[in-house]
DNA sequence: ACCGCGTTTGTTATCGATAACAAACTTTTT
DNA sequence: AAAAAGTTTGTTATCGATAACAAACGCGGT
C-alpha cells in the first residue's frame, strides 16, 4: 500500500511497468494497439500501485469530459424519476456520466444551473421543457453543446426535441368524459406557468370542452407546483362548493387526483357514479387507488431511452449538421374505474 | 458573437483586458486581491467575449474538483429524494456540484458507481447504507477520500456517519400494536439482503416481538426491492391465507403498506376494526390514505441536511482528524387510523 | 522626499493526461 | 532476402487554469 502519500499517476504506472506513460494511457482503454504481454504488464503494475485515472486531466487533453447534464424540475416526481432512468441506463455501457441538477420548475434555477454545467463541458445538455430565459438560450447557444428538449413540444427548439403533447392528454381526457356520458366537466390544477407542462394539459382540456361546446369555466388552480395530493383534496372540495353539479374533473397529475378522490370519498360522494376523476402519469397510485384511477400514460421511461438514443447518435460523430430527428411519444389514455361506470 | 469558432479562454480575455490571465482568474472568484477598476474591466471583457470557465482546467490546476459523489439505492423513492435534496440544498451556495449515481440496491452496482466517481476526484463520498463490497472499501480506504454513511448503522464505519436505527423503528411499531392491542402481528417486506435498511427494521420488529412473548412466524418476504403497492398487496393476500387470524401488520414501507390497505379493504376487511396496518416512511400516500396509515418518519430530510452540514465542515479544513462527529437521527412514530381504534 | 508596508499585478512552473507525429519492430509478400 | 505493409511503442507539445513566488505600485508617516 503506497499510503496517502500522494495518488498514483501514469508516469509511476509506466516507470514501474518499464514502458512510457504513452503506452500506458492507451493500455487502459479497449481497442488500442498495445500487445497483449505489455497491457497485462501495465495492468499489473496499475493494480499493484493501486492506480486510479485521474479523468480531469483526460477531460482537459482530450476535450472530452464524459459528462452529459440533465436539467429535470424536481427529483421527488416519478415522470421525471423514470426519464432520467431511461437516460442513465442507456448510458451506463458507455463513459458517459450524467450531471443531474432539478430546477424547481424555475427557469432563473435553470439559467443557474445550466451556467454551473457549462463549466464542465458537458458533451451534451438534457432539459425538461422548452422554457427558457433569454439569458439561458444564449448561453446555451453560445455554447454549441447539443441541446435535447423533452416532455415539450417548444415552438422554437434549441436542437433536438423528444416531444410529447400535454395538450393532445387534456384533449383525450375530454373525448373520454365526454364518451362516457359526462357533460360537466372541470379540471384542477395547471394553472400556473410555473408548471409548462400542466398548463398545456389544461390548455388542451379547455380547447376540446370548447370544441364539444361544454362550458369551460370549472378550472380551479392549485398554485405552484409540485401539485401533492394536498393540493388535489383542497382544489377538490372548492371545485364542489364552487359548482356542486360537476360530474367529472381531471387533475394535473395522479398525485392531486388521489387527493380529489379521498375528497370525494370524505364528502359521501361516489366514485365514478356521482362524480368521475381521472388525473395524468400513470402513477402507482393511480392503478392501485380504489376505484383505480383512470390516466394517461405519458411513457416516461421511454422518453428518457429515447433521448439517449439521440444523444448517442449526435456523440457518435454522425454529420453534424444531421437535422434534428424529433421523436413524438404519444399520449395514452388508460380507463379504468374512476371514470367508467359499472353496466 | 464569436461563432462556434473556439471558445474564448482567460487568455483571450486577458488580452482584451490588457492583463495577465493571472488577474483574470483572480477577478473572477470573490475574497482576492484585485482592484475594482480592473475587476470591472476583466467582467466586461469575459462578458464581450461570452467567456465560461473551463472547470476541468481550474480543477486539474487546483486539485479541487468541487464534486460531491453521492449514491444512493434508488431514484424513485421518495425518502432518498429527500435525503439527496437536503444534501443538494444546502450545498447550493458552495460551489460544491453533487454527483449522482443509483446502486439499484446492489452493491456490486455501487462499487462500479464508486470505481467511476473516484476517477472524477470527488472532494467527498456520500453513499447510502454501511454494507458495501470488500473491493469497494478498499477503493475507498486507498483514495483517502472523506466518507459519509447515511441511513444506516455501520458496524465498522468507513467515515462520518449519519445514521438512522431501522431496527428501532420496527421496535417502536411492535410496542404501538401491543399498547393497542394487537397481539397477532405479522411483517411484510424486508426478506432480502439487498435492503439492508429493510432487514434492519423487520430484524428490530422481530426481536420486539420475542421480549414480548409474542409469536415472530407471521413474516412475509416480497422478494427484491424496491417494494411496491402491488408487491404489498399480494403479501397481504398471502399473509391472510397464511395466518388468517393476524390482526396487525407492519410494512416495509407505506407503499407496500398501501398496497396491503388495499388488498385488504377488497376482501372486506375493516381497517383497523379487523386488521391494523402500518408501514414506514412518511411518505404522503400514508397521510392521505383513507384511513391515514400509521407510519415511522424517518426524516429523511433532515439526514441530508446533517450530512450536508458534516461535509462543509469536514472540506472547510478544520482538522484532518477530527473524530467522525456520529449524527443519529431518531425515529418517530406518527401513530394515525390505520392501528388506532376509534373509542 | 524617502522609507516601509500593504495591496495589486505579473512570471514561471505545474497539474495528469492525450493528440499527433515519428521511430522501431513484426509480419507478410514476392 | 529485400521490400512493403502493418503493428507496437516512444517523443514532444498541449489542453486551460492556478500555486507560489516575485515585482511593481500606492499611500501614509516622518
Amino acid at each position: 500500500m503506497a499510503s496517502i502519500s500522494k495518488r498514483p499517476t501514469m508516469i509511476d504506472v509506466a516507470r514501474r511497468a518499464g514502458v512510457s506513460s504513452m503506452t500506458v494511457s492507451r493500455a487502459l482503454k479497449p481497442n488500442t494497439s498495445v500487445s497483449d504481454g505489455t497491457r497485462e504488464r501495465i495492468q499489473k503494475a496499475a493494480d499493484e500501485l493501486g492506480y486510479v485515472l485521474d479523468s480531469t486531466a483526460a477531460g482537459l487533453s482530450s476535450s472530452r469530459t464524459g459528462f452529459i447534464a440533465v436539467t429535470i424540475p424536481s427529483i421527488n416526481n416519478a415522470n421525471f424519476a423514470d426519464t432520467l432512468r431511461g437516460i442513465v441506463e442507456r448510458l451506463r455501457d458507455t463513459n458517459m456520466q450524467v450531471l443531474l441538477g432539478y430546477t424547481n420548475y424555475s427557469t432563473a434555477e435553470e439559467e443557474r444551473l445550466i451556467e454551473q454545467f457549462l463549466q464542465r463541458r458537458p458533451e451534451a445538455i438534457v432539459m425538461t421543457g422548452g422554457a427558457h430565459t433569454e439569458r439561458c438560450r444564449m448561453l446555451i447557444e453560445n455554447s454549441g453543446v447539443p441541446i435535447v428538449e423533452t416532455w415539450d413540444l417548444p415552438e422554437v427548439p434549441l436542437g433536438d426535441v423528444v416531444g410529447f403533447s400535454n395538450a393532445e392528454a387534456g384533449r383525450l381526457m375530454v373525448r373520454h368524459f365526454y364518451d362516457q356520458g359526462y357533460r360537466k366537466i372541470g379540471f384542477i390544477g395547471g394553472d400556473t406557468s410555473r408548471d409548462t407542462r400542466g398548463l398545456d394539459r389544461r390548455r388542451g382540456f379547455v380547447q376540446a370542452l370548447e370544441e364539444l361546446g361544454l362550458e369551460t369555466d370549472r378550472l380551479i388552480g392549485s398554485g405552484p407546483p409540485p401539485i401533492s395530493m394536498r393540493e388535489g383534496a383542497a382544489s377538490m372540495k372548492k371545485m364542489l362548493s364552487d359548482w356542486p353539479d360537476t360530474d367529472a374533473v381531471m387533475c394535473v397529475s395522479d398525485l392531486s387526483a388521489f387527493g380529489a378522490l379521498t375528497e370525494c370519498q370524505r364528502a359521501g360522494m361516489r366514485v365514478p357514479d356521482d362524480i368521475a376523476i381521472a388525473g395524468f402519469g400513470a402513477y402507482d397510485i393511480a392503478e392501485h387507488a380504489i376505484p383505480a384511477i383512470t390516466t394517461v400514460d405519458a411513457a416516461a421511461l421511454s422518453i428518457g431511452e429515447n433521448t439517449a438514443e439521440i444523444l448517442l447518435r449526435r456523440l457518435g460523430d454522425a454529420d453534424e449538421e444531421t437535422p434534428a430527428p424529433s421523436t413524438l411519444i404519444a399520449p395514452k389514455l388508460l380507463a379504468r374505474g374512476s371514470t367508467v361506470r359499472p353496466l
